[in-house]
DNA sequence: GATGGAATCTGAACATGTTCAGACTGAACG
DNA sequence: CGTTCAGTCTGAACATGTTCAGATTCCATC
C-alpha cells in the first residue's frame, strides 16, 4: 500500500484484532499478537496498557461501523418503531462477526472499574456515539414532553440489553435475537404512546425521576 | 471442634471464601488458598474447576443467606410493594460483605454457559432459588391475569439488573442502589397495577408474549 | 492381616499476562 | 562529527492460574 507507513501501534491494533477475530480471545495470547505483527512482545505494552486494552479497541472499532451502518439504514425511515428497528438491526450486523467475541467481551466489559464497561470514564467516547445514535433514532418521532429528554438515554440502556442478549444468543446466526429486536421495537414504540394516557403519565414521570435520580 | 471432622473440600472452601472477603479475588492466590488450608495446591484444583469456580461457591453462599434472611422479612408484610423492597433490601443486606467481590460476582454469573445466566438454559440452584424468592413475594399481591404467570420471573430479571446497579455503586454503603429499591419497588408496583387500565392491557399482553417468546 | 483398586494428595512444570532494566534510534544542537 | 535525550523497542524475568504424572491413603474384599 501507498501512503504514510503504518504505525507499530497501528499494527499491533490491527494484528490483534485480526487474530482475536480468527482465534478468539483466549486463544490469542500477547506473544503471538506480538509474534504475528513482527515486533517483541514487550512493544504491545508500550502501546496498549493491558490485553482487556486492546478488546476495547475492538469495542469501539464495532461501535463506529454501527455509526457508519446507521447514518444509510436511518435514511427515509420515520416513526419511532422502524427507525429503532433498522438501527438495532445494523447494529447486529456490525456486531456478527465479532460474535463468538461477545461472550469474553462482556465478561471483561462488565467488571466495575473496567476500562471497557459502558459506563466508565474510559468508554465515554464509544458510550457517546452509541448514545448519539440513539438520539437520532428518536429524532423525528412524536414523543411525549415527560420522556423528550431521557429516552434516548433509555433506549441506549435498552440496546445494551439487547447486545447482553445477543452474547448469550446461541441461535443459528443469532436469530433470536434478530426477532427480539422485531418484536420490541414496535413495542417500545408504543409504550412511548402509552405514556400519554392519562392513567399512566404520573407512573411515567415517576420512572423518569427515578432514572435521573439515579443515574447522578 | 467437636463433630466429624471437616472435609478437604469444605475446609478449601471455607478457606477461600474468607481470603477473598479478605484481600479481595484479585490478590487472593490459589497458592495462598492452599497454603492456608494446609494442602498443596493441586488440591484446590481438585475439588474446584478452576478460581471462576470458588466465586461461584461464594455466589451461591450469598443467595442462600438471601433466602434465609427472606423468610423473616416478608412475614406480616403485604402488597407487592412493600413485599418487593423488603426482599430486595435483605438481599443487599446479604450481599453488602461481598460488595469489593461483586465484580467477580458479576462477572461469573454473566458469562454465556454458567448456569447462573439469566439467559442459559440450563437452570441452576441458586437461579432456581433465587426465582422461587420473587414468586414468594409475588404471593397474596393481586395481579392482573396477563401478568400473573410471568411476573415472578421478570421481578427476578429486574433484581439482576439492581444487583448489576448495586456492583457498579461506589456510593459510601451503596446508597444509592438502597435509593433505587425504595424507589423502584412502590413504582413496580404501580406499573402492575396500571397493567389493568384498559388502554395498557393490550401492551402489557404484548410485553408478556414477547417476554415469553425469547425466553424459549 | 494382605491385596488391589479407587480416591485423594503432591509439587514441579507449563502457559500466559505483565513488568522492567537496558539497548537502540533518530533528531536537535553545538 | 559528537553529544544528548526522548521515544521506542527488546526479551528475559516474574507472578499466577492450571495441569499432570506419580505418590500416598483409604477401604472393601478375601
Amino acid at each position: 500500500m501507498s501512503g504514510p507507513e503504518e504505525s507499530t501501534r497501528e499494527l499491533v491494533r490491527r494484528t490483534a484484532l485480526r487474530l482475536f477475530r480468527e482465534r478468539g480471545f483466549a486463544s490469542t495470547t500477547m506473544r503471538t499478537v506480538a509474534t504475528e505483527a513482527g515486533v517483541a512482545t514487550g512493544v504491545a505494552y508500550y502501546w496498549f496498557g493491558s490485553k482487556a486494552d486492546l478488546v476495547q479497541e475492538l469495542y469501539l472499532d464495532v461501535n463506529e461501523d454501527h455509526a457508519r451502518r446507521a447514518a444509510g439504514a436511518l435514511e427515509g425511515v420515520s416513526g419511532l418503531g422502524p427507525r429503532l428497528r433498522a438501527l438495532w438491526h445494523v447494529g447486529l450486523d456490525a456486531f456478527e462477526p465479532s460474535h463468538g467475541l461477545g461472550a469474553e467481551l462482556v465478561a471483561v466489559a462488565i467488571r466495575p472499574g473496567a476500562a471497557e464497561s459502558p459506563f466508565s470514564r474510559a468508554s465515554d467516547a464509544t458510550a457517546r456515539l452509541s448514545r448519539d445514535l440513539h438520539a437520532q433514532a428518536v429524532q423525528g418521532a412524536r414523543v411525549p414532553a415527560a420522556l423528550r429528554d431521557e429516552l434516548p438515554y433509555l433506549l441506549w440502556l435498552a440496546w445494551l440489553g439487547v447486545t447482553l442478549f445477543w452474547v448469550h444468543d446461541a441461535s443459528p446466526g443469532q436469530r433470536r435475537t434478530r426477532a427480539l429486536v422485531d418484536g420490541a421495537a414496535p413495542l417500545i414504540a408504543r409504550l412511548v404512546r402509552v405514556a400519554g394516557v392519562p392513567g399512566v403519565r404520573s407512573v411515567v414521570d415517576d420512572v423518569v425521576r427515578l432514572a435521573r435520580q439515579v443515574r447522578a
